[in-house]
RNA sequence: GGGAGUUUAGCUCAGCUGGUUCAGAGCAUCUGCCUUACAAGCAGAGGGUCGGCGGUUCGAACCCGUCAACUCCCACCA
């Protein structure tokens, strides 16, 4: 068979991803092993696939593979996240496009048009995934909108109602005036804009000569002023608290007052209040008992709605229906004309937005739905407790501090939202406002019927909330509910699945989700949904610099599939990974992916090639030593390729149990780079040269086959991190009975430390001696003739087969003594001297001698000196001292060796 | 304002319990090679006062103090 010069992804990828998927290797059932779960984070629904997808699910992916390929029942589900304000901000869009204004529909219209939407465009995000190669178990895609999850969410809603945890009230939320509904505190993003601050007097009502001057960043809210207020310590006002003052253009009288709260640092040490539309200002309205005058409407614009007691002027009615910041310009220049500006300085605030819609959010009073946080923690303690002991681990460690401190000050949870998108509260109010809690438009009547002794079957009189529940109020229940386990709590999915094993998700939603699971874990499981969160970074350009649309640096995930692979995408992204920091994504990383499936490619071509030139004659390895505990390798009774192979194996095991140290401890990155270094530098630039015959020379058959072998355990550790490379390349090696993917890790024995070692020093012999070849320019095809001299020369001799190729020496000679005229090199306590044909230029080594001489004398001083110190001596460990004795046993050898090379150089 | 983190080669980062010749890796750079698996490659090399200062210790990139720079999270002094 023919293999192409280079890798070709594109076609192979998509070959085997259809060949796993018939296969059902991704589809897992209860059975007697042990599950290995996670459940996705959940994409909205709206989503496509960006770098922050692709690094997230490519670790998941690693692990439910690696856990596949290790006894596990490897379950990895998928789904979507009904995304409410970020969907239906989308379809309202679409329908703006097609001519349709929200407004227009009733509320079963609109969902209509949303569900058609959601069927059309939602899981575009899923189908990408398959791209990456995510090993999903496809059949249990789950959306937080279906049937059953719908109902769980409502449940959970009653449930939670039942207890008393849940309330309803009127009280100051965040809200978006594009959306025009109430966000939770956490959806809030502050962001820090330049604005003014305006210094604005209200005159005395009984003495127009005289004011008070308070400074405000939101002028367009002084219609809705309804008192100024002072810090009762604050001297320069004293005189003024309990007098009115007049609110410039509304003409509005209203008080001074005095509270503790106000700062009188600040601004002019006054405050005004308007306890519509700020959360502070609301606050010290309940304490001092003051009305509250609204003055902006859901979109934020101006609404006189609340004015008719202030008789509104001619000029305070034309500003109705103005936006809040033309409103805000307005009035600074109407309240200018009326000289009550005093002045206008610049200021740098912090401004909530909207997380979803970006708008500049409002605060406003409304009814809603919140959850008691403080008692439902109080009810589940171990929210708290079990990532604090580490029942819960999270990784990167560090996130645990943010974890707990924004548990222990908490904040109930506004969870109703004034949109149609999403689980509709199952709240029914009747004409006197009686609120009836129920899973069931049915079961609310039951319970009204039973309220009012109203009777019959005719359900009028009762209308249900309008608005839904936040989405993470269904997202909490995910690592459940995709399970059933609340929709059908016991059933045996959830027994067996349930708590799932790793989470891996974005720091950023450590709060509006990860924090919610395990609340909802332990309140309706009692258990937490999973034992270790990894905690991803965010993705950044090479730059450092967010990616965005605007910046236009997000790059075509798809497009670089397709350019690179899968595979490169894969290994570019993790190698560049480190667990918990953010990862600055640099396109160079995915070429360095693509170089090593290249790399692979042409490992197996030079493998394939010997298949076709096996020598028939007597395996020179000894299989039987293979297995003995014998390894003096270096023995000259052993078979030219005895050390090599048995070195590999050795090495290859000692990696394998580095690899399993670091994915214990979630070090998917350095794993990687520690299995591509064994496959690039131990694997092809070592062992497969070591191995490799002459031009058109035959192999032995023994050689072969354990180099097959071991490439099929390359390729099997490296699978869940390259899988469609190392499944093509796994088959290509030789006829397989099973798939890469499903293949199992075999048990493994330690390494010889012995042989590892030995392995080191022959590297380094090689390293030296080509170094020295390069440094008096002798050329690659140019023979030396070696001449070493080592107390232990028999060892050299078993492995003189493999020097000689690599350094290119037509000869090697054991010598007792110097070699006159030589390039002399000093590895460990062996000399080697390189004779060449090549002139040598003495001056050239005899400077380099003078130099590596003068480095040794320094560093052999230190280890003397070091030694002679009677406190390092007495207080050091045994084996500390012991080192340094070797080295300075090293040290005076190698002096020694460069000296006599100094000598023999004339 | 509070808290956490980071600072090691030109860049991105490892460096775990203070002690191997420990100052590392990848990328980039330089030198030499089109050597029949691979130029998307091979063989080598250079490059760092471990942010500054002080301390603890026989010994510090690592522990402590302090200063500096940067990053993130939390918190609406209008």
């Amino acid at each position: 068979m023919e293999l192409s010069k280079n890798y070709i992804p594109n076609e192979v990828e998509a070959n085997w991803y259809e060949h796993w998927m018939a296969k059902g290797y991704f589809n897992s059932v209860p059975d007697e092993r042990e599950p290995y779960t996670v459940v996705m984070p959940p994409p909205n629904v709206t989503g496509v696939l960006h770098m922050g997808h692709c690094l997230n699910n490519t670790i998941q992916d690693i692990l439910i593979r690696r856990a596949r390929m290790h006894g596990k029942n490897a379950c990895w589900v998928p789904g979507t996240d009904h995304a409410s304000i970020a969907t239906e901000a989308k379809v309202v869009a679409m329908l703006r496009e097609r001519g349709i204004a929200k407004s227009s529909l009733t509320r079963e219209e609109f969902l209509a048009y949303a569900w058609e939407w959601k069927e059309k465009y939602g899981g575009i995000i899923l189908q990408q995934l398959k791209k990456l190669g995510c090993s999903l178990d496809w059949k249990r895609t789950s959306f937080t909108m279906d049937t059953d999850y719908y109902k769980s969410v409502l449940k959970v809603f009653v449930d939670l109602n039942d207890k008393g945890l849940i309330y309803r009230g009127k009280r100051m939320v965040n809200w978006d005036p594009v959306s025009q509904t109430a966000l939770s505190d956490e959806e809030v993003i502050f962001k820090e804009v330049d604005s003014k601050l305006y210094y604005v007097t209200y005159k005395l009502a009984d003495n127009a000569g005289e004011g008070i001057t308070v400074a405000t960043t939101r002028p367009e809210t002084i219609l809705g002023d309804i008192a100024i207020c002072v810090n009762p310590m604050d001297e320069r006002y004293k005189y003024l608290v309990g007098k009115h003052v007049i609110v410039p253009v509304i003409n509005r009288k209203i008080p001074v007052i005095e509270d503790e709260y106000v700062t009188t640092e600040f601004g002019t040490g006054a405050l005004k209040i308007t306890p519509a539309h700020d959360k502070n200002d609301n606050m010290l309205g309940l304490k001092h008992n003051l009305k509250v005058i609204n003055t902006l409407d859901a979109a934020g614009r101006f609404t006189a709605e609340d004015l008719n007691d202030d008789n509104p002027s001619e000029l305070v009615l034309s500003y109705i229906g103005m936006d809040r910041f033309a409103l805000r310009k307005r009035i600074v220049a109407d309240i200018g004309e009326l000289n009550l500006i005093q002045k206008i300085e610049d200021y740098k605030g912090q401004v909530g937005t909207s997380e979803r819609t970006g708008a500049v959010i409002e605060h406003r009073l409304s009814l809603q739905w919140f959850i008691d946080m403080e008692r439902f923690l109080k009810k589940n303690p171990e929210a708290l407790s079990s990532v604090i002991e580490d029942t819960i681990q999270f990784h990167p460690a560090k996130s645990k501090n943010t974890y707990s401190h924004w548990l222990n000050n908490i904040k109930d949870w506004c969870i109703s939202r004034q949109l149609w998108w999403g689980q509709r509260i199952p709240a029914w109010y009747d004409a006197g406002g009686n609120v009836y809690v129920a899973e069931t438009e049915a079961e609310a009547y039951a319970k009204y019927y039973e309220k009012t002794g109203a009777t019959g079957t005719a359900q009028t009189g009762l209308t249900q909330d309008e608005d839904v529940l936040d989405t993470w109020f269904s997202s909490w229940l995910w690592p459940m509910e995709v399970f059933k386990g609340i929709s059908h709590p016991g059933n045996d999915e959830v027994n067996y699945y349930y708590p799932s094993t790793t989470l891996v998700t974005g720091q950023d939603i450590i709060f509006f989700w990860v924090a919610r699971m395990i609340m909802a874990g332990y309140e309706y499981a009692g258990q937490p949904p999973f034992k270790d969160v990894y905690f991803t970074g965010m993705v950044r350009d090479k730059l450092g610099r967010k990616m965005s649309k605007q910046l236009g640096n997000s790059p075509d995930l798809l497009g670089l599939i397709e350019q690179y692979g899968a595979d490169a995408v894969r290994f570019g992204i993790m190698v560049s990974s480190p667990a918990g920091n953010d990862l600055m994504f640099d396109e160079s990383a995915l070429e360095q992916g693509r170089n090593f499936n290249n790399k692979l490619w042409n490992a197996l071509k030079l493998v394939k090639m010997w298949e076709g030139r096996m020598g028939n004659g007597e395996s020179s390895i000894d299989q039987d030593a293979q297995n003995k505990i014998d390894h003096s390798p270096f023995t000259i009774d052993h078979p030219i390729h005895q050390f090599a192979t048995d070195w590999f194996a050795n090495r290859m095991t000692d990696v394998k149990m580095e690899v399993d140290g670091l994915m214990k401890q979630f070090r998917l990155s350095e794993a990687l780079k520690t299995i591509y270094s064994l496959i690039w530098d131990d694997f092809c630039s070592w062992y497969l040269e070591w191995v490799k015959p002459g031009f058109e020379q035959p192999v032995e058959a023994a050689v072969y086959n354990k180099t097959v072998e071991f490439f099929e355990e390359l390729m099997q550790l490296l699978h869940p991190f390259m899988p469609f490379i190392t499944e093509e390349i796994y088959h290509l090696l030789k006829e397989q009975p099973a798939d890469l993917c499903i293949a199992q890790a075999r048990a493994f024995e330690a390494p010889e430390p012995n042989i590892l070692a030995q392995g080191e020093v022959l590297k380094k012999v090689i390293s030296s001696l080509r170094d020295a070849r390069n440094k008096n320019q002798v050329k690659p095809k140019d023979t030396i003739e070696l001449h070493i001299q080592t107390e232990a020369a028999d060892a050299y001799k078993g492995i003189e087969n493999i020097l000689s190729k690599q350094v290119n020496a037509k000869s090697i000679t054991f010598t007792n003594q110097a070699v006159a005229n030589t390039i002399v090199v000093a590895v460990e306590k062996d000399k080697f001297y390189i004779e060449s044909e090549k002139q040598l230029d003495s001056a050239a080594l005899k400077n380099d001698l003078l130099k590596d001489l003068e480095h040794q004398q320094n560093f052999l001083l230190s280890v003397r000196k070091k030694l002679s110190n009677e406190r390092f001596v007495q207080n050091a460990r045994p084996e500390v001292i012991e080192l340094e004795r070797r080295k300075m046993v090293d040290a005076e050898n190698r002096i020694r060796t460069i000296e006599e090379g100094l000598a023999g150089l004339n």
